[in-house]
DNA sequence: CGGGTTATTGACGTCCCTCAACAATGGTGG
DNA sequence: CCACCATTGTTGAGGGACGTCAATAACCCG
């Protein structure tokens, strides 16, 4: 059984239910469906183009020289983000079947941005967003064992997404986990089986995670609760 | 034999061949001087505070939970960055000795910015200044081995720092690099005389490093060359 | 000179990457 | 509808890399 494609009209509607500087601008917002690995488009202009995520998930991520990939920037439903032509080679990608984005010309943006100062500052806080993603990125992937980093992915996870926080519907593979965490595609399952063992958690189906004991979880997140 | 701390003036030259869109307010800019461990204030006003790094150089770090110390971002002279009361604890704080910093209180630059639509534009690409140097550091962090780590980190640093490329002279000690790189002290040693046996660099001094064969030390940074 | 910070090297144990095999899932075409 | 195949997910064995503990050296500054 496929999961029904929703009409356009559909993600317009919840569109209208997200609270950035950005929805004055949603009149002109073009709502865009992306399937799973499907590149979005860079669009090359001058200014930074930018998106909003609907449903689904987005991917920004490099290619090292010896062929790995790493995940720079995982963008969820309800978070903003820019395209900007790149200097170095990375690549924007949806990572979620059936993957909603509302489109916001950079032209427009500038625009708005130009004649309205109050829209201008919101932007740069839209953009504090984006760093502030990194940083939690920053912090997981330091961390010194595996089960420490998918721990602190799990919460972080659980944290961004929104609803039930017992319960985490990951949007992404197990490979897609290992290139965000950098591990090891092996070591994101062991430690998957490691956390249900520990009754930190449970596995209910392959994508679903039912957080049982959210103690034991963020006791696994340091390093002093794994010993 | 130590350092001569010199005159405010001195300072406020070097400011002024910075290339910056800031560089419009440097008349109203303070040179402001930091002693090592020395934590930036953050002046907690609305408006995010912008500062330029003269000379010396400035981290942005988190604690984690367990006492370990993360390193978020390294600032070297050149750099602009913003100082946001974050909502996250993490403190700024200057790196070496004798750091000096010019300082652009966030009112004005608010104002300013509101004035000039063209100005609140470069504001905003210096704000991915900061997204880029991330980036960066996420890829570096992200490589499996230490030697990659370090490998990478020598070529950054060496690519950022003004002058001659062959040889860095090292701003933090090797427990700021291995808060930096997320690994221990003892790996970050142990990485560097790896490297020197290699041929790749030589140590001249402890802080000063050059880099005899960059081909090898390019090879080092990615996990093909480590093998 | 003396103490505190910084840097280096060794031994040891553990964690994780690699290789490998296999299971489960999902989509496609006959 | 089922067979087929590609993708995704899981578990095991083995070896190398790194964290920890420890000792020592080098350095800086009073």
């Amino acid at each position: 059984m496929k999961a029904k494609t929703h009409s356009s009209e559909y993600y317009r509607q919840m569109l209208a239910t997200q609270d950035h500087a950005i929805k004055r601008l949603n009149g002109h917002a073009k709502i865009m469906l992306f399937a799973r690995s499907q590149e979005i488009p860079i669009n090359s202009e001058q200014a930074a183009h930018g998106y909003y995520v609907i449903s689904g998930a987005v991917r920004r991520s490099a290619i090292r020289s010896d062929g790995r990939r790493q995940i720079l920037d995982l963008m969820l439903p309800g978070d903003f983000f820019f395209v900007v032509k790149g200097h170095h080679d990375l690549t924007v990608e949806a990572i979620a079947e059936d993957t909603a984005l509302a489109s916001y010309p950079g032209q427009l943006v500038e625009q708005l941005a130009q004649r309205d100062a109050h829209f201008a500052r919101e932007l740069r806080d839209l953009a504090f967003q984006t760093l502030s993603r990194m940083q939690d990125q920053l912090l997981i992937i330091g961390g010194i064992t595996a089960i420490e980093k998918v721990s602190s992915f799990l919460l972080a996870l659980a944290s961004r997404s929104a609803g039930a926080k017992s319960q985490v519907v990951l949007p992404l593979t197990r490979y897609d986990i290992a290139e965000y965490l950098a591990v090891s595609v092996e070591t994101v399952c062991r430690s998957f089986t490691s956390l249900q063992q520990r009754g930190a958690i449970r596995l209910a189906g392959k994508r679903t995670v039912r957080i049982i004991n959210r103690d034991v979880l963020e006791e696994s997140s340091d390093h002093a609760g794994v010993q």
